[in-house]
DNA sequence: CCATTAATTGGCA
DNA sequence: TGCCAATTAATGG
């Protein structure tokens, strides 16, 4: 895939808008595992993500990891600090699987904004659901045990990139380690891979391949 | 193949 | 559930 199109933050956008964002910034590509920032460096940059995922995450000095989201084709990030005064990124971010992303450098993001209204209410839509989403995972982690995140976090892949076959299965290809998948849910990778096995035994999902599973949407 | 990294498992707090 | 340790499985040169 190459170049910007108009999915995601740019939906709604013509060819020639597209083309002009485009020349406001460069393409970069990331291995997986590399870091593209780190939490309190100086924001110069906002990322598009063309293609692979992303996550952004908060770390403790013992080195226990939390992500606090996962982004993929379409998306846009960072959202906290876009609209305020302060210049420094929110958490670190890496890129879980390769990527490719547009990098848009920050003077260029208000010049996207001024000249293209219709993103700025894609941004109000997206914060708004990136807050419920997050909300939602919070107090999940409060009043649900992992598994049931776990399941909740599944039926939200499946959603979203899943290919359900007309047996009922749905096919999702994550990218992520179980280690990822720990990470954003919040528990050990242990009691993942403990939680997937009991989902393999009582038949509510089937192990594809390594960062492939596979859920059957009416078990789950 | 071998060296790494990821996933699994059992035991115990 | 978490944490540790011991194995086993999968991956990538």
């Amino acid at each position: 895939m190459k170049g910007l199109q108009a999915v995601g933050w740019l939906e709604g956008l013509s060819d020639q808008d597209i083309q002009w964002i485009e020349r406001q910034g460069a393409y970069q590509s990331y291995q997986a595992r590399e870091t593209i920032f780190l939490q309190g460096e100086e924001l110069t940059a906002y990322f598009f993500v063309l293609e692979g995922l992303v996550s952004t995450y908060h770390q403790n000095e013992e080195g226990k990891k939390w992500i606090a989201s996962l982004f993929s084709r379409g998306d846009f990030f960072p959202h906290v600090g876009l609209m305020n005064q302060q210049h420094k990124y929110p958490a670190c971010c890496e890129a879980i699987a390769a990527s490719t992303l547009f990098v848009l450098p920050r003077g260029s993001m208000d010049d996207v904004f001024h000249k293209f209204p219709s993103i700025r209410e894609h941004l109000t839509v997206f914060l708004t659901e990136k807050s419920q989403e997050l909300i939602s995972r919070f107090s999940d982690s409060v009043l649900e045990s992992a598994s049931h995140r776990l399941v909740s976090f599944l039926k939200k892949l499946s959603a979203k990139s899943g290919n359900q076959g007309e047996d009922g299965w749905c096919l999702i290809s994550h990218d992520m380690t179980e280690q990822d998948m720990a990470e954003y849910i919040g528990v050990t990778p242990e009691t993942i891979s403990r939680i997937l096995h009991r989902l393999y035994r009582e038949s509510r999902a089937r192990k594809v391949g390594r960062k492939q599973i596979s859920v059957n949407l009416k078990r789950l």
